[in-house]
This record gives C-alpha cells, sequence and structure tokens, in this order.
DNA sequence: TTGTAGGCGTTATCAG
DNA sequence: CTGATAACGCCTACAA
C-alpha cells in the first residue's frame, strides 16, 4: 500500500509537492513539469490519500449521515434515493445510522463520522438534543419532518404540518357525504389521530381504531386494522390510513373479503408513495414532501458547506402536503 | 473539542492509560480507582475517540460499504435493511455507494473509507476488479447477486442460479397449460430473457418484448410492456415480467384495459417482493435469495473480522430461488 | 500498574 | 516554484 512520501520519491519531489498536485488547490504554484509526473507516479501506484488521515488534519470527514428507522418503508426509501443523489454531487459520501437514540447520533457527531446529519423525525421537535452535540463549526444537523407546532423551532428544519394534509383527506371524506370514518392508526393516541379528531366538523365522526402491535409487517397490520374497523365500528363508510401501506393492506383485505372500494368503503392512504398510483384501485392520499425536504435542505446546507467558512446554518423551511385524489374514494353508498 | 489529552489531564493520568481503559484491551492491567476516575472525566468531558485517529493507526474503520443501484426497487432495499441491521449488531457502520463505475469502489477501498464492501451486482462476475483493489489483509469484497456460470468463480460470491428460477416459473406456466408467454424485459437480450428461452420446452413459444427506456419508473415500464404484449403479440396468455415491479405495474395495466387476472391472462413476476402477497390479485413469483445471501455472508465475513486476524477470505455461498405460486396464475382461458 | 515516546498519512505554514 | 517541519488524535511498544 503506497502512501505520500511513496508518490514523493517515485516523483522525485517533496510530499508537500505531492500534495500540492493532488489537491489542485495551490494548482498554479506548480510547474508543469513536476504536475506531470506526480500525477504519473501517483497513477502507476494506484495511490489514493487516506481518508483518515485526511479527516485527521482537516476535521471534515466529507460524509454526510442519513439518520431514520424504517428503510423498508418505500416513502423513506424515497428520501434516501434523494439523498444519495446529492450526496453524489457534491461528492460526499452517504451514512445510513438507525435513529434509535439521540446518543448514538451524538458518539457520530464527536467522533466526527460525519459532518452532517440528516434526521428523519416524526414529529420534528423543538429542541433537538442531537443538534447540541456538533462539535465542529462545520458540523450540521437538519431535522426532517412532520412538525407539531409552529415555525420557527429553536433548531432549524425542514418540515410539513400533518395537520394540513389530515385536514385535507377529513374534508375531502366529508365534501363526499362520509359521516363516519375509521383512522386506523398504528398506535393508539397519536399525533395524526389527534389532528383527524379536530379535523373533523361536528357532522363527522372519527373512530380511532388500532391493533395490537406484534403483526408481521405493515401491510399485515393494515389489513388487520380494517378488518377490525368494519367490525367493530358498523357505519364506518370510510378508512383514513395513517400511511400508504397500511391504506395498500386496508384495500387487500377489503378485496379479500369481498368489499367493494369506493363502491361500499372508500380509503384514503398518506404520504403518496410509488406505488400509490398503481394499487387496485389507485389510492387517494396525501403527497407529503419528505423527499423535497431533504432535498432542498441538503442542497442548501452543502451548498454552504462548500462556499462558506466558519459555522453554517441551515434554514428553516417548511412546505405543504397536498392532497391525490384517485380512485379509492367515492361518495358512501345510500342505504 | 476534547481529545484524549484532556481527559487524561482531568483524570490525573497519561493519555496512555485513558486509552486502555477506553478500550477494555487490558482492562485487567488498570487499578478500579483510576479505572473510574477516566471514565467520570470522560463522561463528563462528553469525549468521544476521533474516528478518523483511531482508523489512522489502526488501518480499521468499522464500516462496511453496500454499493448498489436502484435503492428504491423494494427488492433491494430489503437487502439495505438486512446489512443495516447485521452492521448493527457488530458494531460496524454502513456506508451506502452508488455501484455505477469500478473505480470509485476501488478508491473507497484505497482511501481506506471501509473495511468491507458488500457489493449487490447483477450477474456476479467471474472476476471482480474491485475485489483485485483490495490493499490491506483485513479488507473484503463480497459480490452478491444472481451467477450466470457454475461456482466456484474466480472471485468469491453469495449467489443463486436466476436460470432455475426461470425454469420454475416457465414450466409453472406450462404446467397449467400455457403455450405462448410474452417476456416483459426491460432491455432486449439480457440474459433472463435468455433465460428464459432456454427453459422453453418445445411445446412453448417465449416473446421477449421490452420497451425503450425513458419511462418514468418501474411501474410505468411494466405497464407500456404488458400493453405491448397483448398487443403484438396475439396468442399470448400470459406475461412473465424480469421483476415484480414491471409485474405489479402489468398488473395495473391489464385492470384498466379490462382484462382478467388470471382469468384471461397470468402475470408472474420475480423476486417476491414484500408487496407481492398483497397486489390484486395476488402475485405469483419466484424467491430470490437476495437478502439471504447478503445477511449470511457479511455475518460470515463480521465474525471472521472479529475473531481473526490476517486475511479474512468469505466462502461463497449459493442458495435456492423459490418459485411462490399465488393468484396470479391459471389456466388460461379455453378460446 | 502507569508513563514516555514514536509513528500512522496528510495538510498547512513557513522558509528558501 | 519547492522543500522542511509541525501539527491532527490516537495507539502501542517499551521503560519505569
Amino acid at each position: 500500500m503506497s502512501n505520500i512520501r511513496d508518490v514523493a520519491e517515485a516523483a522525485g519531489v517533496s510530499p508537500a509537492t505531492v500534495s500540492r498536485v493532488l489537491n489542485g488547490k495551490a494548482t498554479s504554484l506548480v510547474s508543469e513539469a513536476t504536475r506531470e509526473r506526480v500525477l504519473d507516479a501517483a497513477q502507476s501506484l494506484g495511490y489514493h490519500p487516506s481518508a483518515a488521515a485526511r479527516a485527521l488534519v482537516a476535521g471534515r470527514t466529507d460524509t454526510i449521515a442519513l439518520a431514520t428507522t424504517n428503510i423498508h418503508d418505500p416513502h423513506y426509501a424515497r428520501a434516501l434515493d434523494v439523498a444519495q443523489a446529492i450526496a453524489e454531487e457534491f461528492g460526499y459520501h452517504l451514512l445510513l445510522v438507525p435513529d434509535a437514540d439521540d446518543t448514538r447520533l451524538q458518539s457520530l457527531l464527536r467522533e466526527r463520522r460525519a459532518d452532517v446529519i440528516v434526521r428523519l423525525r416524526y414529529p420534528v421537535d423543538s429542541a433537538d438534543e442531537v443538534a447540541a452535540a456538533v462539535v465542529s463549526e462545520e458540523q450540521v444537523v437538519i431535522a426532517v419532518g412532520p412538525i407539531d407546532r409552529q415555525l420557527p423551532l429553536s433548531t432549524p428544519c425542514a418540515c410539513w404540518d400533518d395537520r394540513e394534509g389530515i385536514r385535507a383527506a377529513v374534508e375531502h371524506l366529508a365534501g363526499i357525504g362520509h359521516r363516519r370514518v375509521a383512522f386506523l392508526a398504528g398506535r393508539p393516541a397519536q399525533r395524526k389521530e389527534r389532528y383527524a379528531l379536530e379535523a373533523a366538523g361536528a357532522d363527522m365522526t372519527i373512530v380511532p381504531v388500532c391493533i395490537e402491535p406484534g403483526s408481521p409487517d405493515d401491510l399485515a397490520r393494515g389489513a388487520a386494522i380494517a378488518r377490525r374497523a368494519l367490525q367493530r365500528e358498523p357505519g364506518v363508510t370510510a378508512l383514513l390510513a395513517q400511511n400508504d401501506t397500511f391504506a395498500l393492506g386496508a384495500l387487500h383485505a377489503l378485496h379479500e373479503d369481498g368489499i367493494a372500494v369506493p363502491e361500499q368503503v372508500s380509503v384514503v392512504g398518506y404520504n403518496d408513495t410509488f406505488i400509490a398510483p398503481y394499487s387496485c384501485p389507485p389510492l387517494t392520499t396525501v403527497r407529503t414532501p419528505l423527499a423535497e425536504c431533504v432535498s432542498r435542505s441538503l442542497r442548501q446546507v452543502l451548498e454552504a458547506l462548500s462556499t462558506q467558512h466558519g459555522a453554517v446554518h441551515p434554514q428553516s423551511l417548511q412546505l405543504h402536503t397536498e392532497l391525490v385524489v384517485r380512485a379509492s374514494t367515492a361518495c358512501p353508498p345510500t342505504t
């Protein structure tokens, strides 16, 4: 394994010169002749500068970390895709870390394994303890996710308001005549369930339904919850799922049970994942700007990082949700 | 930002002692009293050893890189999930890198950004140039993917044989009476198409169909190809898709066009992604052991890496595919 | 049981 | 234009 000294020796110059040539920093300060000799030597030795040594002296790793659970959910997979592309574009590497506990992310920062952490949170909280762990002027934490209060937060973030999305879904259902809607929740009394209850006007009843965890995956859970909803809550004419995966599971269960969607029961999803237009029937859902939040905030930070010197402050950003009406919703059956 | 010297000072010991305590290497060689003082000092200073410095001296990064395109495909997302879990289990970090060109991966190794590269390839080739770039005794490249020839390859890999899977699908269709099947390919004359042609007996005709790239996503492509197949190739009673995503798109198109599946046309997918059981109708498909290949080979390597000293050689591994019959296939209509 | 010193591979600063 | 030299933060012989 060759290091910078080997290259220097092979080219008959000093390590400093090799460094200068390879970093292109002081290109104008190196004669074309030596430049070429160095490049040749590096090439033929298959030399690549050690990331560790470079990080040690530079204090940066050119790495961004994406912190998230649920990678299997297409919605998050999409965000990952976007992050990957942008990292690529700016010459960064992408580290994928579970967002289980704060301390893990803090170590990441303290060990300086990443310059930027994009943290997918639900919801984005007002004070992010991880952000408090930034250690260098060049480290940044961006929180991305639904927000539960008003901007500005004490920590910058890229966010949207699920209240808005849930409200749009509820009002859509109310508008076409539904009066009794089951909200398919993962766990009881969560945020979105609250929003749904808030959004329901006097003429609409929201019935929260959830199910003990333990089901294998979200699709199975969606199916199970949908069944329970229709069984336990007579009079329900529409299901509002907390995410598309649940909704897909629900569609499947209804189909199996011979319940026609949307003729007998309407179904609404959440997030507008890539499968939504291809489900059967195509899913009415709410588009959530996760991917765009990641893309915009990440790009902004990386640009600042590459231009500016000193501390980089991400700008907060709030985008809108959007109801996407497809074929899984219609007027309730006229009894 | 505190370093090991700060901790040493705070604890009234030397940096060496701090290192010993924190690495637990020579635990028995440090008195309990100093041990506690060091731990306290480290704690209260919020000290974490610099990954860069550590990597520089140790020659390892505790990082595994997963190289792949197609993160958005649920099939690969699953592999990612598995890799994530195992990395976690062994205390490794996970780097996600695009598998575009070999040189990129080679730099990764040469810059020592990762100790292990798990490379998702299609197909796994006999000589992997990336593997040739390993630089330290502790670096490993594992290729995971379908294999096009017989084991052993010159490079170790974890693989399966798509011939087997495609054959099972073709024979399933033949067995229930289909005589003319369209193979929905991404591009013309690819590997799986070849296998399908090979697997077709004398009484079965395989018609390859593909479409110019440019469609937005695989679902849309699947839909478009399915339409083209049925339009251009009269007499086709079944569609064999090169992956589940195509198959899902196909199901959607057929449904839209009022063609009943499986009554009028059968559809077979490939990979058995998590949506397959939940499509409408549930998709007959071929399970492909990608996730298990990743899990097994990665675990084997990480175990070796943590036990053994010196070069680590991954063991090659070939697993089987399995036909999963669901509701999207049936006898062709009796004309 | 603990401390000292040298080196890992780079880059930046300062002379020449 | 180029070359010494000093960090960066840590680990590990070796010495005490």
